[in-house]
RNA sequence: GCCGGUGUAGCUCAGCGGCAGAGCAGCGCAUUCGUAAUGCGCAGGCCAUGGGUUCAAGUCCCAUCGCCGGCUCCA
């Protein structure tokens, strides 16, 4: 759309629109006119336009032939065009009410917008309401949305004299283009690409939602601004529906089930540090103990490598240049020692001790190996970031000729893991950092080879452009936590450097010394983030094989008692996780208890069980199943665990 | 680390210059009950910490710490 024909405004343009076959219209006709008069439900709900490739205003003239698509607020683009607009809207409401406010970026995002502001005096959240009310006035004014292309220097003048020092920022990137669009609305003027809706008074239901500081253009050097999020929906019953959707996925917070479910806490004497409970390190043991039993299946063997190690170890191996500002360090006998932020000098120096032959290839040295790393403050998240967390690392050793099959490798065994909780996950290429080791050849090299094999095997991947580790690219595996925040947990990290650092070796075919390859790759990524992740997943009601109580036995009358402890024993002799309640209160009240700490079986015990020989079975979801004789009941349970279902 | 908010009983919260409260949980007693809350009673607090203002401070101000939402950073 940037390229209209030169003084065209006679002629004419094919326009095709899906079911509806071609027309020919006057140049300058707008989408519009189109929908006006297609009518119906489309003309009240399309948002925005796509002419071929270019999404578009409904309100602004078309210069060119082309496919002609409307965008609702069912397409991603229409979505955006609509909460785009909000942010505008937005902006114009703090503009009118406060002075000197300069203004920032303000773009849709998933879920709805926001906008960066410049104030004199920060703003305090309930003024939100006033500016939400503000909004709602100038949604009600219907000013039309104008859409204006101006030359540089103009838009030069036009934002210098409004003030606007971090647009003029903004334009001035803007090198390589001429003219600069912006969009008008009454007095407000914005920098922006659009599309936007015709109309502020199209805009239906807005809700500003929270307040945050951001830096400007993300970057810790340049000044805070403040940054207001909101969200728009075309329907006040969505809006709604978004509102309960946020407050039932804030009941799933694993911090706040942690504590409900007394799984782990943290203290002050310890900030980042988690504390593990009783039923929480249950959760982790299961985790960790099948981990153990694929690994072992998948050709790893375990080692255990110290918590602290000298100060020349990490010198060595290039933390202490790359990584000091995240380590801790103490002092031991006068020298100085770093408690390990990773595990990988470690397992260097277990490989080091012997002389290794190609045919030991690949070796598969994997830990599960305590980290401690100083995040900032303001990071920490409960379980998701810490400061000492445990890795379920591996390091292999391998030929350069390897490389593409063991990284596959690790690809399938994170899939199966993943695939075992039910967890959906999204794949990133994680590229050089500024602050690296090794030359520039090595990285491509081992760029290369990760790109390949993703691409070999289909895996959908965005790159994340300088986020590798300082020796090297890797791929990432995200997961969402309850909020839809993503989360990196397992991670594969080629490394070519660690085996210079250490001065590696192995015995080739050929009777010479050779330099391995090693990948560095995590699977949960770490223990507690996983764990987090599981319980926000989960909702807290874990899957029997993991669950920290599994069944409980629920007696009537103090006249079960007896027989609900014989059930208890023989359940507890079989190693399912039992308990008992034998307190004098009513069944409802136990079953109750039971199910708001979300044990996944209830074996309720009266006379008639008793005298049967037999459980009543209520399940956590499905409620009352009926008797059942204990042994049928012991070997569903068994089956469940070891199928590990979920 | 930065910006904003916030911190009162184990939990959820009320109190916002004038004697520290409620519900749930806990404990005791009674109750012996059939699938999501039995009744009565009793306890429980350096109102995050340290300063200040005031005749008087959970309450107002400042600082520190923790936590929450973001930003930056990362498993």
């Amino acid at each position: 759309m940037e390229e209209r024909l030169i003084d065209d405004s006679i002629a004419n343009i094919k326009i095709e629109i899906q079911g509806r076959g071609a027309q020919e219209v006057p140049s300058g006709t707008t989408a519009q006119h189109f929908l006006d008069d297609i009518g119906g439900r489309l003309k009240k709900e399309a948002l925005a336009a796509k002419l071929d490739e270019d999404v578009i205003d409904l309100h602004t003239p078309l210069y060119r032939s082309g496919k002609l698509q409307f965008l609702t607020f069912e397409n991603n683009e229409g979505a955006e065009a609509l909460r785009h607009t909000a942010s505008h809207v937005m902006a114009q409401a703090v503009k009118r009410r406060y002075e000197n406010v300069k203004l920032g970026i303000g773009p849709a995002i998933k879920d709805g917008f926001y906008y960066d502001f410049d104030f004199d005096k920060p703003l305090s959240p309930e003024e939100l309401e006033i500016i939400e009310n503000d909004m709602q006035a100038i949604i009600k004014e219907d000013l039309p949305l104008e859409r204006f292309e101006i030359s540089r220097e103009e838009a030069q003048k036009l934002f210098e004299e409004r003030g606007e020092s971090y647009k003029l920022e903004l334009i001035a990137d803007l090198e390589d283009r001429e003219t600069i669009t912006c969009y008008r609305q009454g007095e407000f003027i914005d920098l922006c690409a659009g599309p936007h809706l015709p109309s502020t008074g199209r805009l239906k239901t807005v809700k500003l939602l929270n307040l945050a500081g951001a830096y400007w253009r993300g970057d810790e050097n340049q000044p805070m601004l403040q940054r207001i999020y909101g969200t728009a929906f075309p329907k006040k019953k969505m809006l709604e529906e978004y509102l309960y959707r946020l407050e039932e996925a804030r009941k799933r917070d694993h911090r706040k089930l942690g504590r409900e479910l007394d799984l782990f806490s943290f203290h002050d004497e310890g900030p980042g540090f988690p504390f593990y409970h009783p039923k929480g390190i249950v959760v982790r043991r299961e985790l960790e103990s099948f981990w153990r039993e694929k690994h072992r299946k998948y050709g790893y063997q375990e080692v255990e490598t110290p918590i602290i190690l000298n100060k020349e170890l990490w010198e060595k191996s290039g933390h202490w240049d790359h990584y000091q500002e995240n380590m801790y360090f103490t002092r031991i006998d006068e020298r100085d020692y770093a408690i390990k932020p990773m595990n990988c000098p470690g397992s260097m120096l277990i490989y080091k001790m012997g002389m290794h032959s190609y045919r030991d290839f690949p070796l598969r040295l994997a830990e599960m190996g305590l980290v401690h790393r100083h995040e900032k403050s303001g990071t920490l998240h409960g379980l998701m970031r810490v400061r000492s967390f445990t890795q379920d690392d591996a390091h292999i050793f391998m030929l350069p000729e390897q490389i593409e099959p063991e990284v596959e490798g690790v690809m399938e065994l994170v899939d199966i893991f993943y695939n075992v909780f039910g967890f959906k996950y999204h794949v990133e290429l994680s590229t050089k950092p500024s602050k690296s080791m090794g030359t520039p050849e090595m990285w491509e090299k081992a760029t290369a080879a990760l790109q390949n094999v993703l691409e070999n095997k289909g895996v959908e991947f965005k790159i994340n452009e300088g986020d590798g580790a300082f020796y090297g690219p890797k791929i990432d595996f995200h997961l969402e936590d309850s909020l839809g925040r993503t989360w990196q947990c397992g991670t594969i990290q080629l490394d070519f450097q660690m085996p210079v650092n250490f001065d590696l070796t192995y015995v080739g075919a050929d009777g010479q010394k050779h330099r391995p390859v090693i990948i560095h790759r995590v699977v949960y990524g770490a223990m507690e983030r996983f764990i987090a992740l599981l319980i926000e997943h989960y909702a807290g009601a874990f899957p029997l094989w993991l669950a920290p109580i599994q069944v409980i036995v629920i007696p009537i009358t103090d006249k079960q008692h007896h027989y609900a402890l014989e059930v208890y024993d023989v359940l507890n002799h079989h190693g399912i996780r039992a308990e008992l309640d034998t307190r004098s209160e009513k069944v409802g009240y136990k079953i109750r208890e039971a199910q708001v700490q979300k044990i996944p079986y209830m074996l309720v015990v009266g006379d008639r069980e008793m005298n049967a020989h037999e459980v009543a079975v209520r399940s956590r979801e499905k409620g009352d199943l009926g008797p059942l004789p204990l042994d049928i009941f012991l070997k569903q349970v068994q089956e469940e665990i070891s199928d590990k279902k979920r």
